[in-house]
DNA sequence: TATGAATGAGTGTTCATTCAT
DNA sequence: TATGAATGAACACTCATTCAT
């Protein structure tokens, strides 16, 4: 029905943003908050004016590429403890090897949510309420494993989240003398587990 | 050009090095790898040429403060596990709190190690020398404990110390809904002990 | 962060280029090579902004500024050549006009060419380059005027040349004590013409 | 009966001034106009503070200089006219050579002599009458010569002595083609000698 | 809605000049 | 008088943001 005589002038609104937030989340997984809208703009073969058309300001676009990237992420550990519903060790090594590998996508991420800057970007409240969100998947998990008495019961089971979350950022350290991602995941998990029973 | 009008301050060149170094110390506590050359000035109560007397730019700033942060924290680190030669489990303790401390004091330090500008900044090589070198930490401390017979055996030490020191960093996540820090720092050690022996 | 009170101008961007290169050259012609960026951008009436837009720095603007100037100042020189092709004589007179005007409009040119910062703007041996082909229009001129009998036989044509070029330079000393511009160039060609035939 | 006990802290003032001079021609030869007053001081082993006590601020330093450039300047020329008091021919050749490696000791002498802020430093009238002062050196020669019956009668003796100014300068564009100073004052000599008699 | 040239506040850095020692 | 660290106005350049097209 439709005859597209002009060469696609408008492309879809919609598909325009999503493909700003693309280009965006490349640009970021480069630079971070550094992040300049004229980068974004080059990578996404739009114009700069087309971003504002889509996001306020500099800060718009810098939320929704945290909030993507977040949502994301937190969306991706779920589903690791829903698909091991029975199994809380093999959800641990799972969960290990996501949060490693989502470090490495999101490179700079770590360092933002330990950036002042974010504070003033997100909602002070938000933070720390995102921060509770990424602790509750290892905690849940844990909880089930000490109900189903695979993990030991003396077990501070925030203290022991927190202790997992940083071991998924400080992994990376060792990426350097190390042989590959996956080597270090399976270290990681077997120190875990070795502590954890 | 020079239009004096108040006084001018004439304080030992000595004293001065060391008034912008504090003062820098102080914006990047703020503002991390952003710190701005006119605001270090004015909070040194000195002009910003001063500044340039004694460091070339603002990256050798930078450099200057990061090394003297990342030296005044391993050696903090480093004198805890002299000071407990025969006690691993206070020891561990006394480095928890030490890190968390070290966290709060230097704010931006944890994130500024992962960040990427970091690199551009000092030496690759420096760079990683200087996350071994914090690891190394932990690690003595876990060999003496497992040679004495107090930490289990059974741990790949690398892994630990990573997991150790990630808990230090992560642990501040908490902050905002505990009580205190000396609050975090009981907790975080009765967990890591609990996990280690 | 940009507050606009004008209406803000949005000219064609072929015409600010030119503009910005007008402004560049009066701003030249008054203070040379210590033209100032934010000078040229009010003059223009533009954003400093812009002039980064057209040229990538100040030193590509003088560049161009200097490219400009030369090949007009050589084109307008050798077009005096051609259009006197049987007389010499005529030709060196209007050359010689030419001269002391080109002087006159380009005033800093002749300094430029002589200054040091000359060199580390352009490529050395573009700037040799130059001299040469700014020679080659007075030794051409002299070469016909040899070969037709006008001009004498025993001449060294390079020093000749040489001696041409440097009398539009240095006559323009003698400019306050003179009239005008027009005497200085009908005194000059008499006497080169004396000397020379 | 003066016993220096101390380590001639106090240089003679009048040595001191002699020796910022010195650097400061220096510094000259190799920036001209664009010498820095650090650089200066740092020539001439003093502080910087000490070139103020001598000269009120850079411009007088520049005048100084440029005064004492074009004083020793005009005095090589008159001296050369003085040393051959019966021969223009041989005065002609030695004045050229004189005018050459002035060029060449004093290299920014031609361009700044030129540069629109040498009027802003120098007094304007100053300018011109220095700009007089050296046309009068061949200009006297050439009144002699002619006297003599050496050089032809029919020349415009101002703008010869123009012209013979403007060859020095000139001449040193060809210095890259050329295979030494000697060489060009043999040649530009030659011609010019060629051209007056 | 899309464009991208234009904008100018803000930042790093230089260098003539001052003044406590 | 000599010193040179301190000073800050001045300048080149960047980049988020706007708006005429």
């Amino acid at each position: 029905m439709a005859s597209a005589k002009e060469p696609t002038k408008r492309t879809d609104a919609v598909t325009n943003r999503a493909r700003i937030l693309q280009a965006a989340l490349a640009v970021f997984a480069g630079r971070g908050l550094e992040l300049e809208m004229n980068e974004v703009a080059a990578l996404a073969h739009l114009g700069v004016g087309t971003l504002y058309g889509h996001f306020a300001n500099r800060e718009d676009l810098l939320r929704a590429i945290l909030q993507s990237i977040i949502e994301d992420a937190l969306t991706q550990l779920r589903a690791v403890h829903a698909s091991h519903p029975d199994d809380p060790r093999a959800a641990l090594q799972e969960l290990v090897s996501t949060g490693v590998h989502l470090q490495d996508q999101y490179r700079p991420l770590s360092g933002a949510l330990r950036d002042l800057r974010l504070v003033e970007l997100m909602d002070p409240s938000y933070v720390s309420q995102v921060r509770l969100r990424f602790l509750e998947v290892p905690k849940d998990l844990l909880t089930q494993g000490v109900q189903m008495g695979i993990f030991r019961q003396d077990l501070d089971q925030d203290m022991t989240a927190v202790i997992i979350m940083g071991a998924f950022i400080s992994v990376m350290d060792l990426l350097e003398i190390s042989r590959s991602l996956d080597e270090l995941v399976e270290r990681l998990t077997h120190s875990l587990l070795t502590m954890l029973t």
